[in-house]
DNA sequence: TTGTTAGTGTGTCATTTGACACAGTGGTTT
DNA sequence: AAACCACTGTGTCAAATGACACACTAACAA
């Protein structure tokens, strides 16, 4: 909860009535490693912040191969964004990699507060709008790095990830094969 | 102007009157190729919708390499959208392609365009939720798919901008050398 | 204890890629 | 016409990568 709070003030500056507010609207919920957020084929009619733990978002190709899209590691909110706001059935699976602790809104708690007050809706554009310029970002930094670079950024940034995650699910975060991420990890045998 | 309409009803289903107030607000410009739309270093203030032709959106990576970040072609929405919310310096340049004709909104037209009324605000964020969708796509594909994949891909669903795109600019589009994409090519010489 | 399973560490090899080099082409300027 | 320019087409070569194969380890279940 101290995370979520920590979290929306840093990034929103709500008041504290309207932390209260919101935070009213969450259910609280500890789950097991292993545990299924959505699934593939299903709606997605919630979403969640990640207050503690990681977890792993992700979908097969065509190819039928597993693909990791993201490691969401707390504090973050993660959901199918295309699936809950336009009720599509999700492309994505998403599962807890370690224990974790999350909250949980759901559609309808989340269309009263968007419908409460104009407020709320400013305060759901504002998040999008960072989350946008982050994955805008992050794109940039995909054409911009070898695999090499954002391995080693990962390790500084996020090195609960790289702990906690095994050497297949990071080297299909990082979008090479298992053996490369390997060859990497190999080279910088020394932290 | 056409486009800009038959564009938002497709999107936002906006009422006729929705429709002529927000084109009130836009200002026609008919620019040459070359001509530049923001910079790299300077705050962009403006959101371009773009009617006509293609707009080359790139910046130059630590290494010095200019990185063609996106291709922007008709119809679309084109700004910085972390230099234009936040006010920061944007790290990209936009240059037109081909000739082209935009729509301009101003920044302080913006602003009172959201602050008229909820329905503004809600519009932008629709806008927004979309396009991080489609960003969120994109990534998935750029994870999944090999650059002749993509390149194949190109070629059907926006064959204006292979058209009107040099072999260099398209292969950092890619995320491949000019070589590289070179060879693509002369695997495919039959349309 | 013994199997079973998931993941790791490592080697080989064919393929793909990027880097470099340079000739060719088409358009523009002087 | 001559010079210049941006871009294309192409060859060579070293390096990086993915695919495959297999032994090894740790955790967990029967």
């Amino acid at each position: 909860m101290e995370a979520l709070r920590t979290f929306l003030n840093h990034s929103e500056g709500l008041s504290k009535n309207d932390m209260v507010f919101l935070i009213d609207h969450l259910e609280e919920r500890r789950i097991k490693k292993g545990t299924v957020l959505f699934e593939q084929g299903a709606v997605v009619t919630t979403i969640f912040f990640v207050s503690t733990g990681i977890l792993h978002h992700f979908n097969y190709t065509e190819k039928g191969e597993k693909k990791t899209i993201d490691l969401h590691d707390a504090p973050c909110f993660c959901t199918d964004l295309e699936s809950f706001t336009e009720g599509k059935l999700s492309k994505d699976s998403c599962v807890a990699l370690t224990d974790a602790t999350i909250y949980v809104l759901t559609k309808e708690k989340y269309d009263a507060l968007v419908n409460t007050n104009v407020k709320w809706s400013n305060f759901v554009k504002r998040v999008i709008e960072k989350t946008l310029v982050n994955i805008l970002e992050q794109l940039k930094t995909i054409a911009n790095k070898t695999i090499e670079e954002r391995y080693l950024e990962l390790v500084k940034t996020k090195p609960d990830i790289v702990q906690n995650t095994s050497v297949g699910i990071l080297a299909s975060y990082l979008g090479t094969s298992r053996e490369t991420l390997h060859r990497i990890r190999k080279k910088h045998l020394f932290a």
